[in-house]
DNA sequence: TTGCTCCTCACGTCACGTGAGGTGGC
DNA sequence: TTGCTCCTCACGTCACGTGAGGTGGC
């Protein structure tokens, strides 16, 4: 009585897809009229609406013929997972539209969050988004090889920052990159940057972030590869390795 | 610095589509160590996942790739039309997961509402189960050849069932259908049936619905053709045709 | 030697989409 | 005659999946 137009188009689907299901065997072909035209019954629009209900809640073809053919209470336990794991995939839309607004909004969305509460403190300090674009570098290889420690990382890392001499140091390092690699003033920062790392260290523990780093040889190539370079921080560093050097004979004469 | 399923874990991808995104051209092609293996840096996991977040979202590859080469304000704009895109698709699984809980529940998913009421109404009253299924059959082709008129239809006929000797009518009919041809109780009620209609539309017009269905030959075979037939009521048929003309013949006389 | 990760073809999959070429009633 | 719906192949599409056969470091 319905024309295959007529009844694809009631169920919401394409001719084609009715063509489909014929092919599949899922829904039975019917009788053809004088011209050679499928004619269908209300049998087959109730059969359709449910082919569609099934394929549209995300179950695949081959399952919807056994699932429809099967007794009913099968299908009622069916339909029960089949409702959990749309309710599943409705919270992963959800998810990925917080993603897309993350994706317009900036760059937040490579790092798990203590990571990006660090790098925004580094901001806050009035770090060099030059430096806080190589950390971040650093904390997305972290992230990615590391995920379960780089949080609580973070945190420590954060958290140390909280100290005003850290934080003068570490923005006078910032500072210092571009200097001359010559300039009087990147001695007294080698100093004092060691001083302060004596007086933190002093009588305490490494953390087990910190063990982690060093005994992961990967990780500190990993870091050190991608770390920022100029002759004033090469300089910095030998100026520190000196002090290091000298502390340590002073220490080994008393 | 990451191999290539360090980075696909990271961003929650296949090893295989990560080179399938090489592949496509979307990803660049990273540098090889020395055993030919592809080695990713920070800049390869922000790639991956701005074009994951994408796809997830439903962004065919090939405009991924035109996407994120794209300047940042015409991201900007068709971020705004994936979320638009995302928050419908969040409605038609919601949706999908009540025609499911139909499709679980019964039978009730294939037609409009107000069709739906008249058949509980018909229920209601006692109408048997028969006559019911052979009702709906017919409001399922109905519906899918007249979608914008069954509604209103279905309501005039459901709104019919308010006048008890309509009730008293519908029900004997239906109670008539395994009744022997010549049983002396159907006359009364082919009767009784002409006297109500009469009654009924006496000075009235025919509503819209009415005239479509009487003026719609298709409609009217669509309808016949799935109707029930039992001895009992081709012969009401025949005594309701004998009482018409009789009174038609008693108009005329006077 | 075994197990694991990586590599490159290249065919397979799923649910249809899309012509290609033709027919039948208005 | 034109336009519309229908028909049957049969190849195309999309985003990978899945072996097939091989390499390299522990």
């Amino acid at each position: 009585v319905l024309t295959i137009s007529q009844l694809a188009a009631y169920a919401g689907v394409t001719v084609r897809a009715v063509r489909h299901y014929h092919q599949r065997g899922l829904l039975p072909e019917p009788e053809r009229d004088s011209s050679g035209y499928r004619r269908y019954d209300a049998q087959a629009v109730i059969d359709l609406l449910r082919i569609k209900t099934l394929a549209d809640a995300g179950v695949p073809l081959a399952r919807v013929d056994s699932l429809l053919s099967a007794d009913p209470s099968r299908l009622a336990d069916t339909v029960e997972e089949l409702d959990a794991e749309l309710a599943r995939r409705i919270k992963e839309l959800r998810d990925h539209r917080k993603r897309l607004a993350q994706l317009a909004a900036g760059e937040r969305l490579y790092l798990p969050e203590q990571v990006v509460a660090y790098l925004d403190r580094l901001r806050e300090i009035g770090i060099s988004d030059r430096l806080i674009e190589s950390e971040r570098d650093a904390w997305i290889l972290l992230a990615a090889r590391m995920p379960e420690h780089v949080g609580t990382w973070a945190t420590e890392k954060r958290v140390g920052f909280d100290d005003p001499e850290f934080r003068r140091l570490y923005l006078a390092y910032d500072v210092a990159y571009d200097w001359d690699p010559d300039d009087p003033r990147l001695a007294q920062i080698a100093a004092d940057a060691l001083t302060l790392m004596l007086a933190l260290y002093a009588g305490k523990e490494p953390t087990d972030a910190d063990m982690m780093i060093m005994n992961d040889r990967e990780v500190l190539a990993l870091i050190s590869s991608h770390a920022l370079k100029s002759p004033a921080w090469t300089r910095l560093e030998e100026l520190a390795s000196a002090e290091m050097a000298r502390l340590s004979e002073l220490a080994d004469q008393s």
